[in-house]
RNA sequence: CGGGGUGUAGCUUAGCCUGGUAGAGCGCCUGGUUUGGGACCAGGAGGUCGCGAGUUCGAAUCUCGCCGCCCCGACCA
């Protein structure tokens, strides 16, 4: 147990500033941390509590689900990175560490990184211990510190430079044991979320940078959430944004009956859908091509969608290229011999093909029959544009951003978007890395096969915040019981009588002895305020001794959780207190 | 990095437009009164007005530059 007078928990009447969400302004003003700089956070003692908790508990479920821990650097060579699959990725996002002292400044390439996540480390460790079927699988975590140079911090703990992340690295000897791992993770993590108290639905989702070839990510549902989730309840579909497709394609129109030969017309001035689309040219945009040039490592590729429909960028990430980004106006000109508004993909009419890494066009092009396209020369557009008979595709894709209202692929049903925060994400990552490391192994007919890995991560920082972000009300913090930095406070309203403290620490004892941890407000504050103070920390059980009930022989028992206060005879508090302690653990 | 905001005591802020003594609330310290939902009275400490130039007799206030922080976008646990 501890004593509120002698510990530090420094609360705030009014929200500082810079936070603009609930959540956020919590953090700070039930003292769990405050700023050192953007995205750097102290966490005080009771926001460390927190966090121990939720650590713990991710522990006993990673270690149940069969995983190992260990601790790993969070100060990497470079050398490492630089050998595996994505620097050319990872970097932009990795702080450097150079080291110090030697005289020497700024080399060209840092010596050493702070790492954003460990597979670079992980693998080729395993790749030097585990080389014979007999060890694997493997499943290896760590709970630490990560570091990653966010463009923008936000929302507190939400998106940090500096985070506590719990990364998970499993390696398999065959494609169906790595399935196993995965779904062995994927139901460690429903049982961390569940213990903590926090909704997390598994939502497919996008593989990003990290590469492999199917993956979940861990949504808190929330209006403050960075993500999309496009999702239908009755048929269980339920993806991120990135990831979310339609059954948008009824009819296939790709060899339609052409209206006609390919025709030029002049455009002036024309370099929208949406201007097409007016008088005099009157072109729906659901019949117009959208002609977009992107580079991929250095070689520009173009991306082909209906007029109505926006890219999902993220979606690109299937054509293989490590980096990528839109091509400037100048490096399309040279390529295909117009401006952006009058650009398309129309065979004959690219002035460079050879210069172009591909001509990729999204599915639901496939609704347009007879549409318009850009001709590749400024001012002008072409019309009776056939997909299949004049469009020089590579190939189609899965390129279009979803709407909500689209038929899920699934059931059919509309598609529903919600926010949420990312709290945790699994991947089949594949060979990828031990490709790269050559981390592999021997089999029993002496063949040697690369390792079949995942990697798995926990942001244990932000899902603090997601748990306050879904649990709070006006007052401040309603933690979920296991969740709570401590679960039982003793308010104890006139500390400078013996009998009330000596009564307080009993049933203190009580409680812990049912399995609680405890803190004792034994300030001399007014009740006013230790009542403010203990509905804004939100601990979920609180026990009030005041003088004047001592009197009649009663003391209070209250949920944070719920509204009425519950009396109890002193003779029968410890009893009660005790009793509803387990009761609190057995229904967590 | 692009767009928008903002920076005055530990916290929340007024003052800035229209240049002339830096003000309040909370918190803190001292004394007194109070004591079941952020008490009251009296007294007190606490400020390079983000930093640097400039304009001016005089700058928190006007001008320029820089920096920090917050919000929107791309990125992520």
């Amino acid at each position: 147990m501890k004593l509120w007078s002698q510990y530090f928990i420094p609360t705030l009447k009014e929200s500082p500033a810079d936070a603009e969400i609930p959540s956020h302004k919590l953090l700070i003003r039930a003292g769990l941390v405050r700023k050192l700089g953007g995205g750097l956070y102290t966490y005080l003692p009771l926001g460390l509590r927190v966090m121990q908790r939720l650590s713990q508990v991710c522990r006993e479920e990673l270690e149940r689900a069969g995983a190992i821990e260990l601790a790993m650097p969070h100060l990497h060579p470079a050398e490492n990175w630089q050998q595996g699959p994505r620097w050319a990725a990872a970097r932009e996002i990795m702080f450097r560490a150079d080291s110090a002292g030697d005289g020497r400044r700024g080399p060209r390439e840092p010596e050493y990184v702070l790492g954003p996540t460990h597979e670079e480390v992980i693998t080729p460790l395993v790749r030097a211990e585990i080389t014979s079927y007999r060890d694997l699988p493997k499943n290896f975590f760590q709970i630490g510190t990560k570091f990653r140079n966010e463009i923008r911090p936000r929302f507190g703990l939400m998106r940090a430079r500096e985070f506590v992340m719990m990364d998970a690295y499993s390696f398999d000897a065959t494609d169906e044991g790595a399935i196993r791992s995965y779904h062995a993770m994927k139901a460690a993590y429903e049982a961390f979320f569940r213990r903590i108290g926090v909704t997390a639905i598994a939502v497919e989702a996008d593989t990003g940078v990290m590469g492999g070839s199917f993956s979940h990510e861990f949504m808190v549902p929330a209006e403050v959430g960075d993500d999309d989730v496009i999702y239908n309840e009755e048929s269980g579909y339920a993806a991120n944004r990135e990831k979310a497709t339609s059954a948008l394609v009824p009819a296939d129109l790709a060899d339609a009956p052409p209206a006609g030969a390919v025709e030029e017309f002049p455009t002036p001035g024309v370099v929208t859908i949406a201007a097409l689309e007016a008088a005099p040219y009157a072109v729906p945009a659901d019949r117009q091509f959208k002609t977009l040039v992107y580079v991929g490592d250095g070689k520009p590729f173009v991306v082909i969608l209906r007029g109505c429909d926006e890219l999902e960028e993220a979606k690109l990430g299937s054509l293989g290229f490590t980096v990528f980004r839109p091509a400037t106006a100048e490096e399309i000109e040279p390529v295909l011999g117009a401006k952006p508004g009058s650009l398309g993909a129309v065979r004959g009419t690219i002035r460079n093909p050879d210069a172009l890494a591909g001509v990729f066009a999204d599915h639901a092009i496939r609704l347009v029959g007879n549409g318009v396209t850009g001709a590749n020369r400024d001012g002008f557009h072409l019309r009776h544009v056939n997909i299949g008979r004049d469009l020089a595709l590579t190939r189609f894709g899965d390129f279009r951003r979803v709407r909500p209202g689209e038929p899920d692929p699934k059931s059919g049903a509309p598609l529903k978007v919600r926010r949420g925060i990312e709290v945790g994400h699994i991947f089949k990552l594949g060979t990828k890395y031990s490709d790269k490391f050559g981390a592999v192994y021997t089999d029993d007919q002496k063949q040697n096969h690369p390792m079949v890995m995942g990697c798995y991560g926990i942001g244990i920082s932000r899902t603090l915040q997601a748990v306050i972000e879904q649990g709070h009300d006006a007052d401040g913090i309603i933690w979920p019981w296991a969740a709570a930095p401590f679960q039982v406070l003793v308010c104890v309203l006139d500390p400078q009588l013996p009998e009330a403290m000596d009564l307080a620490r009993a049933l203190a004892t009580a409680a812990e002895q049912a399995g609680a941890e405890v803190l004792i407000d034994d300030r001399a504050e007014r009740p006013g305020v230790k009542f403010k103070d203990a509905d804004l920390i939100g601990f979920p059980l609180r026990l009030t001794i005041g003088g004047r009930g001592l009197k009649e022989g009663i003391l209070e028992l209250k949920w944070r959780a719920q509204k009425d206060i519950i009396k109890v005879p002193v003779a029968e508090a410890a009893a009660r207190v005790a009793a509803a302690v387990k009761e609190a653990w057995a229904k967590a």
